[in-house]
RNA sequence: GGGCGGUUAGCUCAGCUGGGAGAGCAUCGGCCUUACAAGCCGAGGGUCACAGGUUCGAUCCCUGUACCGCCCACCA
């Protein structure tokens, strides 16, 4: 171990694993996390989008709760009363076909074992594996309140759940009736209209001739599922088409059958397409269903639940659809039906669980009619009681909402909320309660049955930010923390999840559930396709957090979260972020081994920012900036902007210049510039540290608490608030002079290639007396962090010849260098330069000619306009001064 | 068929209300200078997709075109 590891007691190299277990288990055990509720404080809450109690953490999860850790963590430091509120959803498909897989390695199925005991091993394994997700949330430092980890099946949300229906029911607003809807045949339940996921086929269009009932001719009608034929009970066609003037006297008979179908006339058919003819299925498509239903066609269902087609499809029952479809395509053919079979692609419905093909059929479910709660939600967004971030999801939203239909509430699974409603077995009462009713209360009786359906797992989701907050009870969570601040999800499930908490909210609370919905991107992998387990492109978090520890992950994620874009995430990124969070931990320790002793009991007094010497004046004038815009950024929603600010503040101005800046005082020998500096940079850092702490908490934390001083964490310690003291641009206009002639002096020794350790000599040449004086007050730090031997500021003047030279606006930096200038290759790189000024001077002195710009152009713009060309006026001079010096050689 | 987003340095992307094109990575040159080689210093590199328009002025606003991506949709 070196002498500088010994003193400042910090390790060479960020070792982030032992500092992110230790400072979570302390939050944990301290209680840091847990929401207070006090009086006369600014409330600031955010409900976890809860994981499916299945899940796995995957890149998505780790973006989504990074985004929320900042702000919580950000509003807690701000000393607002914080709530962020943790749970899993009990995600009833997902889960059940889960428990389902289980039991079938032991040979067993939900049916062998039946309702009851299933349920019971479904929660069993919750008790056992539900909570793998919420400890794989922790690794990545998420500050929720745990002691308020809630889950869609516990007791309060169930009651929630019950309230709810209950009353929307009672209000006409649900409803139970025989409608068409979509079927997975493998999960033997309804889906709603977004659970199913279009995607484009390739398929066939089979053209098939269906004669007149009377013989006397023929229609073709197109289908692509041909098998559902067995089902028609029409043939469509529309009014004002000619060809079939009369047809709907005659009726057609139906191939393959015995019987005879109807023809119907209805606007719906399109003319156009194939021969304006269109077999009506209302049992297996939706289209046809509403056709069925304007012209009280029958509907005949020739499908079981399976799939399989039953007893109503005649010959061709006991078949899988799609068998069935070869057959009935193969029977056509032999008995002369088929006219032709064209290649067609068109979308075809799948489960969004299972991705099997699904059916559209009929089947008795319960509904809510959406439209009037929706209403609601498209007018709180427009009138700006809820804020979608980025606004352009806004009309999106509006087209969703305006062309929504009923939803679908009731699944035919067993692992759910089981609706609350009841029939009297003696005289089919229909009872709909909260509690479970002892008897009919028409009749009396006992014997009542409950429905077996559950309801949509996204059905108590929606009602998540207040269900969750202890409602339908007034509680003071609810006081407080409702209506919450910000929503943050995956634009993914606007509609699923986010649409329906606006309408849920708005409707039993009067009042929008969020504020503000921040929708992030998509995270895709380098080539930008999305991640799936298929591809074998899936960036696991957790092994990048192993890897590269858990606030480099998060700060990558942040530093890519730009609105409306997608995230491109590769380890190589990471790896570049893993150097700052290394970086920082260098800083620290390179201040730690000036700090260490700095002070042991009180603090010392704050800064006298009335005397300060430049540096430290202008570091503190930066860091106000960035305090600034961290703010804004964060207040905005723009966490990319929040990233780059301290990225660029830590990294290129606290590390680069201003820690190289102060070496000479904090090693020098002069006490009160050694007491300064050390003060304002324990200062710059602690508010660095506090600065960074939402997006990097463990490394804030570990270097705050090695910091002098008894402290509290980081966690509760005040975020920063700007300082206008601190803003100081007579220090940042001197130190940009100091760094650009430092910048010069620099460019000559390298394009000089003088090694790093020569001392040289240098000259400046300056007319600007004022600006003389600035520099000659830094000569010192300039000579230190140049390496000179000495430097000379002239008013004007005679320069060595054979002087390497640098051209500022007013002044020429001159190294000389004897002997050693290449003329042909100073004289290339002066004419480099000098052709691009020539066209810069060329725009600005144009512009500066214009009446036309001088009348319209806001005043600062046209003196900054004519500053430019002051500037460019004199580099030119500059240099044509050295090319002609050079020429002279 | 509608809608949305993208096109800026070799790569990945910033660029908020129009006013001298930026970052990270990569590349090239020089440095193991006692916080950091996971680093420091310096350099090169762009017709801001294309075509019009508005404007004193356009990467930015408008219109159109071309590619790329996503979402929604009941033309069988």
């Amino acid at each position: 171990m070196s002498d500088n590891e010994q003193k400042s007691g910090l390790a060479k190299a960020y070792d982030f694993k032992d500092v992110e277990r230790k400072w979570y288990d302390s939050w944990q055990e301290n209680n840091l996390f847990s929401a207070k509720m006090e009086e006369g404080k600014d409330n600031f809450a955010i409900v976890i989008p809860p994981p499916n109690v299945t899940g796995v953490l995957h890149v998505g999860h780790a973006l989504n709760n990074t985004l929320q850790d900042i702000l919580a963590r950000y509003h807690r430091m701000k000393g607002d009363n914080t709530l962020w509120l943790p749970g899993t959803d009990h995600a009833g498909i997902a889960t059940q076909n889960v428990v389902e897989r289980q039991l079938a390695t032991e040979n067993e199925s939900r049916h062998t074992l039946g309702r009851e005991k299933f349920i019971e091993r479904v929660w069993q394994w919750k008790e056992e594996k539900g909570s793998t997700i919420i400890n794989q949330l922790k690794h990545l430092g998420s500050s929720c309140d745990w002691q308020r980890e809630r889950f869609t099946m516990d007791k309060g949300l169930s009651k929630a759940v019950r309230a709810v229906f209950v009353r929307l029911f009672n209000e006409g607003l649900i409803y139970k009736g025989d409608y068409i809807v979509n079927w997975c045949p493998r999960c033997h339940t309804a889906l709603a209209d977004d659970e199913v996921e279009h995607e484009d086929t390739a398929g066939a269009l089979y053209h098939i001739r269906y004669p007149y009932a009377d013989g006397s001719g023929q229609v073709i009608v197109a289908t692509t599922r041909p098998e559902t034929m067995l089902g028609d009970t029409a043939v469509a066609v529309h009014p004002d088409d000619e060809r079939y003037q009369g047809l709907s006297e005659i009726g057609i008979k139906l191939p393959l059958s015995e019987r005879t179908i109807p023809v119907v006339l209805d606007h719906h058919v399109q003319r156009e397409f194939g021969t304006g003819a269109l077999k009506v299925t209302p049992a297996h498509d939706r289209d046809d269903y509403e056709i069925g239903l304007r012209h009280e066609l029958a509907v005949l269902k020739v499908m079981d639940d399976s799939g399989t087609m039953n007893e109503a499809a005649g010959d061709y029952q006991g078949l899988d659809r799609f068998e069935c479809r070869k057959r009935i395509v193969a029977d056509l053919k032999e008995q002369g039906y088929l006219e032709k079979i064209e290649e067609y692609d068109h979308a075809v419905g799948h489960c969004y669980r299972c991705k099997t093909v699904t059916e559209p059929t009929t089947s008795l479910q319960w509904f809510v009619s959406v439209k009037p709660l929706a209403a609601k939600a498209v007018d709180a967004v427009r009138d700006g009681r809820i804020n979608i971030h980025p606004k352009s999801w806004n009309n999106t939203f509006y087209a969703w909402m305006d062309n929504i239909r009923d939803w679908c509430i009731s699944r035919q699974i067993w692992w759910g909320h089981q609706i609350p409603a009841w029939t009297c077995e003696k005289c089919g009462e229909l009872i709909v309660s909260e509690k479970d009713p002892d008897s009919c209360p028409k009749c009396g009786s006992g014997e009542l049955v409950q429905e077996t359906d559950v309801l949509d797992t996204w059905f108590s989701s929606a009602l998540w930010p207040f269900s969750t907050l202890g409602w339908p009870d007034e509680t003071k969570e609810m006081a407080h923390f409702y209506p919450t601040s910000v929503l943050i999800t995956s634009f993914d499930i606007l509609f699923f999840w986010v649409a329906r908490m606006m309408m849920m909210g708005l409707h039993f609370q009067d009042e929008v559930p969020f504020k503000d919905v921040y929708l992030h991107a998509l995270v895709r992998d380098k080539h930008g396709k999305k991640m799936s387990k298929s591809t074998g492109n899936v960036l696991d978090p957790l092994v990048l957090i192993e890897k590269f520890g858990t606030d480099a992950l998060r700060f990558t994620l942040t530093a890519f979260a730009a609105q409306g874009r997608d995230i491109r995430l590769s380890e190589e990124r990471i790896e570049g972020y893993r150097h700052f969070i290394n970086k920082i931990w260098n800083a620290a320790r390179f201040s730690l081994m000036h700090l260490e002793d700095f002070f042991t009991g009180e603090k010392p007094p704050p800064i006298d920012h009335g005397k300060l010497a430049l540096p430290h004046a202008w570091i503190l004038s930066r860091l106000n900036q960035a305090t600034i815009d961290s703010h804004r950024a964060l207040n905005d929603f723009r966490y990319n902007d929040y990233a780059s600010t301290l990225y660029q503040f830590i990294w290129h101005e606290l590390c680069d210049w201003y820690l190289e800046w102060i070496k000479a005082d904090l090693y020098g020998d002069d006490d009160e510039a050694k007491e300064t500096a050390r003060l304002v940079l324990l200062t710059v850092l602690e508010e660095s540290l506090l600065l960074l702490h939402p997006i990097a908490p463990f490394i804030t934390e570990e270097i705050w608490q090695a910091l002098p001083g008894e402290r509290d964490s980081i966690m509760i310690s005040p975020f920063p608030e700007a300082r206008d003291q601190w803003q100081n641009s007579e220090a940042e206009t001197s130190a940009q002079l100091v760094m650009e002639i430092i910048g010069g002096i620099r460019n000559i020794r390298s394009e000089m290639q003088i090694h790093p350790k020569a001392e040289v000599e240098a000259f400046i040449i300056s007319s600007d007396a004022a600006a003389n004086e600035r520099i000659m007050a830094q000569a010192q730090s300039i000579k230190t962090l140049t390496r000179l031997k000495s430097l000379e500021i002239e008013s004007s003047g005679q320069v060595p010849k054979g002087a390497a030279s640098y051209i500022l606006a007013d002044k020429e930096i001159f190294v000389p260098l004897a002997g050693l200038i290449d003329v042909e290759q100073e004289m290339a790189k002066l004419k480099k330069a000098r052709q691009k000024l020539e066209k810069q001077e060329k725009q600005t002195s144009g512009k500066l000619k214009n009446e036309k710009f001088l009348a319209n152009a806001p005043a600062d713009v046209v003196a900054k306009e004519q500053e430019k060309l002051a500037e460019f006026k004199g580099k030119l001079e500059k240099i044509a001064e050295t090319m002609a010096r050079l020429g002279d050689l």
